[in-house]
DNA sequence: CCTTGACACGAAATCGTTTTCGGTGTACTG
DNA sequence: CAGTACACCGAAAACGATTTCGTGTCAAGG
């Protein structure tokens, strides 16, 4: 079957110890036969069985990546901050394992847990967050919140800076001229909505424009629901001449739905999304965003988990990322 | 520590063997014994330790993705195939372990297979190709090629019919009227884009319009290229009126180098594209596409694969899927 | 009464490593 | 020369499960 140390200890006459010890660096082994059980397993192309190392040292050298999310659009932004991660989780040797059921999500933690298939977890996108967490806490398991901001001190965290970018994004609008402008929350995703509104009315404050609650119109994940807020929106009695919707694609069909309705981007009214997709590029008028640092999350976040897992007694960091405000057509030049 | 087998073992007096039979449905364990055993076994909220299992079972359980991808637009497509492969696996007791490194490919690759980390390979994405596979061949890993032909019979594919959806895209941009039609090869991908390619003159052949080499222009990963061919080919002395690009990406930004161009699409000339990304609903106009079924490339990916694992003598299993033609304005209604 | 077989169970080997602990042999010190 | 120190190596015990093989019991059959 496979080469095993076996193999290497009997062909020379070495003891596996031996063989073990020179693979493993230890420093009671004469250069001499380090060199020769070196060149020998070179030779068989030995590479050790990783399930025996795990059982031995008992950690896997993986990672496990929760991410039970319904297929949707999110593809692009969580394929980039998987690939930060992965990039970086490799480099420290380390993979990461999939994990995307959505059947039984709390018996599989468990299950992922208490049989030690990973050394630590990333939870990126989980339904029942705060009983995910709280289970995986429990089971003494490393584990960091991605792009997901925790009330909880003791959770670690890598998010991007909600708050501040919807604040320049609508700090943007103002200086555009714009007094009424709409908002479409998306509650699904609690935290962050909560910190890109906290944003939106930081700026309104700021300028002295008041807060009015008529012109926040909520989306659901259903696709249906985007074209509908637009236009609810567009009905009120005194519209908003400008739109901040949650997320890139809300704002792609709210203006699909607005061209529609024979109105002009951005002069009858100016449109703006958040995250920074690739499509904001495309769209007819272009538009206006703010663009995390999707890598960036993911690959913090693989260091802050490998930092726990290293010591798991290390105090939680809570890591928040700048983002950058990306102004195009959709909401300038309206003059 | 963590519960073992033998926590259960003590707490009721009963050997280790045993309980790991009533644990995995050995028929020689009396029904009494096996009922408190899984009561306790429940009771301690005990999981076998996965690290001794796979030592001892010789198998991980895991299957490996190989997916050595440049950052860049392929996201979208890239975790579809993901997650329709994830979602098999999961059903199937499988879990995917991703491999997104570059350097040292084929090191890392022997690594992966001569240390039994995985049980088999899904090979979705890889430098070095040829010589990836052959490599995983020899080490008897099972393995299977995603989203790529491979000429070698004995090598298990699941591709997309991109012939046939080369051919259907020419024919309707045929019938649309079009007797000088551009191509955007992309010889990166060397057998996907002979089968376009195949299909693009099949087309041409069945409605008896010569075939000139002139209007094709290859583009490769920069983005700038793809700018460049639409000028290219518009600036030929009897210049195309309909464009087939090989990526969706590829023809969305030579829309856009037509549009600079004061080129108005489909009027001045028709584009399409392929692959049928998210993105090509947005533009304006719509991109006509052809769209792979790329969910179900990973599913069926997985289940070739688990076969050749349940059965390393299994045949070979080479599996094209048909595509969809989708039509929309870019290269309709010109007249 | 003896044999046979089925049924339950346990001892022990095994998977392939790592790591501890002790045992050599040699060299060095006083 | 005794004693100590050191460098090098190997035996063996882990890690936590699975699986083979053997053993004891008990009922049925002759």
């Amino acid at each position: 079957m496979s080469v095993t140390i076996k193999d290497i200890s009997k062909r020379l006459g070495i003891s596996v110890s031996t063989v073990s010890k020179a693979l493993n660096d230890y420093p009671d082994v004469s250069e001499d036969t380090r060199k020769r059980l070196l060149d020998m397993a070179r030779e068989l192309d030995y590479h050790p069985n990783l399930s025996a190392q795990n059982l031995r040292r008992r950690r896997t050298s993986k990672i496990g990546l929760l991410i039970t999310y319904p297929v949707s659009f999110i593809g692009e932004y969580l394929s980039q901050i998987v690939n930060g991660a992965a990039q970086v989780a490799e480099i420290e040797g380390y993979n990461i394992v999939l994990y995307t059921t959505i059947a039984n999500q709390l018996d599989q933690i468990t299950r992922i847990c208490r049989s030690r298939e990973v050394d630590g977890l990333l939870v990126l996108w989980a339904r029942q967050l705060e009983d995910t967490l709280t289970l995986i806490e429990r089971e003494a398991m490393p584990f960091v919140a991605v792009a997901r901001r925790v009330a909880d001190h003791r959770i670690s965290y890598v998010v991007c800076d909600n708050q501040q970018g919807a604040l320049q994004l609508t700090r943007h609008l103002i200086e555009q001229g714009h007094q009424r402008i709409g908002f479409m929350p998306y509650p699904e995703l609690r935290e962050t909505n909560l910190d890109r509104m906290a944003g939106y009315r930081l700026a309104l404050e700021e300028a002295g424009i008041p807060y009015d609650e008529t012109l926040l119109l909520p989306v659901t994940p259903e696709a249906e629901s985007r074209r509908k807020a637009l236009h609810t929106l567009m009905d009120l009695p005194d519209p908003p001449t400008a739109i901040f919707a949650f997320h890139d694609y809300i704002a792609i069909e709210a203006m699909q739905a607005a061209l529609d309705r024979g109105l002009r981007v951005p002069q009858d009214v100016a449109i703006a999304g958040f995250d920074g997709m690739h499509s904001t590029m495309i769209t007819t008028p272009p538009l206006t965003t703010v663009k995390q640092p999707t890598q960036e999350i993911g690959r913090r976040a693989v260091e802050v988990l490998l930092n726990q897992i290293s010591d798991i007694d290390q105090p939680p960091e809570q890591i928040t990322l700048p983002v950058e405000l990306i102004t195009r057509q959709s909401t300038i030049g309206a003059n």
